[in-house]
Order: structure tokens, then C-alpha cells, then sequence
DNA sequence: TAGATTGTTAATCGATTAACAATC
DNA sequence: TAGATTGTTAATCGATTAACAATC
């Protein structure tokens, strides 16, 4: 009898929901040295089961009566994203998003998120130094992605260059790709793409409102 | 008997995949008059009766073995996503991220967004111009939005101000809360929030990432 | 002990996908 | 007409929620 080899990955949901337990639980580190689901999932208005499933997903277990150790717990979860360690990422397209992912801190201390070189074809940045990070020609990004096993690639150009880019950063052997730009990637077979559109969330947004204004 | 006054809601998945489909409609509205879910489908890798369902939320019909007029859906679906017409919003937090969200042109030109005044608490920013707005204290926010009937609040403030600057928006009136801060906000019934956190769509990244490399 | 909480299995719910008659 | 496509109902799939025994 064959065994199923497909192993059932962490539904998204969870995904997303984990950082969240992550940052409460720094909050109340000092408090309590356990917590349960219960509380977690009072604290954002979740169903405690839920809470209970996904937090089984990192593969900690806790104690009948008790609940789980924050500090242990703490350190699960961002072991379980790879938060605890230093990822190594490309960001092309130095616009004004761009920048605003660039200087924003939290990505390398708290995410582990190292954005260590960045690149535009606007002639009039490269060279310039971004958020301390000097400004690159984009044709040097996959020989450069190649040399140095970058495994993410962040990408912030107008959604004209984006496929263009994403090409150019699989080309070089990276595996994630985080893609602020408003268009759909192609990417082969086992590559990671995120997308980050801000378009889709206010669409979210204005067609709630629109329906809530409208009264349907 | 009484007549179930529950209207089902547009699934949000459908509302995110949406602005996608429009995206598309406007690169081949010059090609041709028609278009089908098979079409737009095999564009994005999805399946064509759920493009064909997203599309039935908007209300438009159809006509078998032809398709949708494409001018006339591009209407419909900016229509039901609210962006042909302006939303006014106010923005707070003009940081990084902030001052990114402001000068995007897009969301005014496209998505109908129209950021009509920004609030930040750093007295070296107010009174400056940021991306052409003039740059409020966060004290005169509820009273502007109350006079002006501002529908959106953008929060781009640092996680521990969250909380205070949605009170302060929804003491003023605002109907729906776009949250960039990575902390959840509580609202009261009704007021629609959109969280468009970084930290969440990067914890799937690096997640999967972590996960791929570690192969399990 | 008593009872709150875990871990797990079962039921429910909602979204996706399949099936198919109607249609142009 | 033939057959591609719509609209809709049914089946499937996966995530959420409920139920409950085990436990500390």
C-alpha cells in the first residue's frame, strides 16, 4: 500500500493569524508565565478552537488546565514563519513604496526580513544611496541573485516592468517573491509569490462601504 | 412565514479577485467587443465557473456562447467596487508608509481614493505640505470629519497610536477603518475595517519559504 | 477533588468545482 | 445546425465551529 506523500501544508488562514498571536503575546510576556487559547482568542474575538488549531500547526503542545508557555510559545511561532532568523531579499523599484519598505525597521528586527540590495532603471537614482542602501542598474539583479543565494525578491515597480522583473529575479535563483505591483505574475512550478496589492484590499474596502451606503 | 431578511454578502475572495479581472478588461478593451470566463480565466489559472459567479455578483448577464460585453463590464464591476465615484478619506500617520499611500497617484486616478487631509502628531511635520496636503494635530480629526462627512480613515500610524486614531475616526463619523498598523483595532457593529498589515502577507512568505526549504 | 483547558473527532458552514440544461 | 458559453443546481473540498474524552 503506497503512503499519501502529500503533505498537507498550513491553510493560509493560519497563516495569517499567527502573526497576530505573536504580537499579543510579546504584550503580555512579563504578565503570565502560561496562556491559553481562551484568552488569545477572547483577546481578538476568535473562536478558541481556532486558536487551538493553529497554534497546534507550529507543533508545540500545551498542558490540560495550564495552557502554554509564552516565552516557549513565543519562540515557536517565530521559528514556525522563519522570523528567526535573517532572510536575505532584492527590492526593485525604488519609488515611493519602495523606499517606505526600505526604511521601515521592523522588517529586519522584528520579520528578519534583510533587504541587503536594491534596484531601478531610473538612471537618476542609481548610484544614490536609499534607506543606506546604494541604488542598482536592474540588469546586474540576476547575476548578483546568483552570487549571493538570495532566496526573496520584493517587488515595487509599475505594473508594466513586473513580470519583466520577476523574470529576471527567477533567473537568478530566487524562491519568494513578494509582489506589491497590481498585476498577476507568472511564475513557474514551486516558486513562492505573495502578493501584497493595495488595490485588492480597498477594493474590499470601498465595495463594503459602497454596498453599506447604498443599503445592499 | 417569514421572509429570511439575511442578504448574503459578496464572498470577499470574489472581491479581491475583482480588481484583477478589471485590470485585465482594461488591456483588451481596445481588441474586441466580447469576452468570456473562459477567457479571463485561463488568464489568472482559475476556474471559469468561478470567474463566472464573481462576475454574476456584479448583476450583469451575459449571452451564451458569446460573453460579456467588455465596456460594459468594466462599468459594472468599477460600479460595484464603488471606484467610479470619489471616496474621501483622511489620512493619519504621514511616516514612510504614509507618505508613500499619498503620493500614489493611482488610488485617486483609478480606484476613485481621494485622501482629502492628512494628520500627524510630530510637530517638526505639521503645517508642512506633504504630497500637497498640509499636514493637521490628530485633536482636530473628529471635528473635520464630522463637518466634512469623511467616509475613510487610513491608519498609518505606529502599532501603539492604532487604537486612538480609530476612536478619534469613528467618534468623528468615519463608516470604514484601512489599517496598515500590524495591531487588530476593535470597532463597533457596523463600521467596516480592512486590514492591509504588512507583517501578515510577509509571515505567508517567509512561512512557505521556511517551509520549503526545510523541505516539510 | 472539581473544573478549566488541551487535543481530537465530528458536524457545520461556505467557497470552489463539476455537471448540465438552456441558449444564441 | 453545431457547439461554445451562460446560468444554475449539485457535489466536493477545506476551514470553522461544536462536542467531548483525557488530563492536570
Amino acid at each position: 500500500m503506497m503512503k499519501d506523500l502529500k503533505l498537507k501544508s498550513t491553510p493560509e488562514p493560519t497563516l495569517r493569524r499567527l502573526p497576530l498571536y505573536l504580537r499579543y503575546l510579546k504584550g503580555i510576556e512579563q504578565e503570565g508565565q502560561y496562556v491559553s487559547c481562551t484568552q488569545i482568542a477572547k483577546e481578538f474575538g476568535f473562536d478558541p478552537t481556532q486558536v487551538r488549531k493553529d497554534i497546534a500547526e507550529t507543533g508545540i503542545t500545551g498542558t490540560a488546565r495550564v495552557g502554554y508557555p509564552v516565552k516557549n510559545l513565543i519562540i515557536t511561532i517565530e521559528e514556525f514563519l522563519g522570523w528567526n532568523k535573517q532572510n536575505e531579499a532584492f527590492l526593485v523599484g525604488v519609488g515611493n513604496l519602495g523606499t517606505a519598505l526600505l526604511k521601515y525597521r521592523p522588517f529586519q528586527e522584528k520579520y528578519g526580513l534583510d533587504i541587503v540590495a536594491v534596484f531601478d532603471d531610473d538612471k537618476g537614482k542609481q548610484g544614490a544611496y536609499i534607506g543606506g542602501k546604494k541604488v542598482m542598474p536592474v540588469d546586474k539583479l540576476t547575476d548578483l541573485a546568483q552570487r549571493m543565494h538570495i532566496p526573496i525578491g520584493i517587488v515595487t515597480v509599475p505594473p508594466e516592468y513586473a513580470q519583466e522583473v520577476v523574470d529576471k529575479m527567477i533567473d537568478g535563483g530566487i524562491k519568494a517573491i513578494w509582489n506589491f505591483s497590481p498585476v498577476s505574475v507568472r511564475v513557474p512550478e514551486g516558486i513562492i509569490v505573495e502578493n501584497a496589492r493595495l488595490s485588492t484590499s480597498l477594493a474590499v474596502l470601498t465595495s463594503k462601504l459602497h454596498h453599506m451606503l447604498t443599503n445592499n
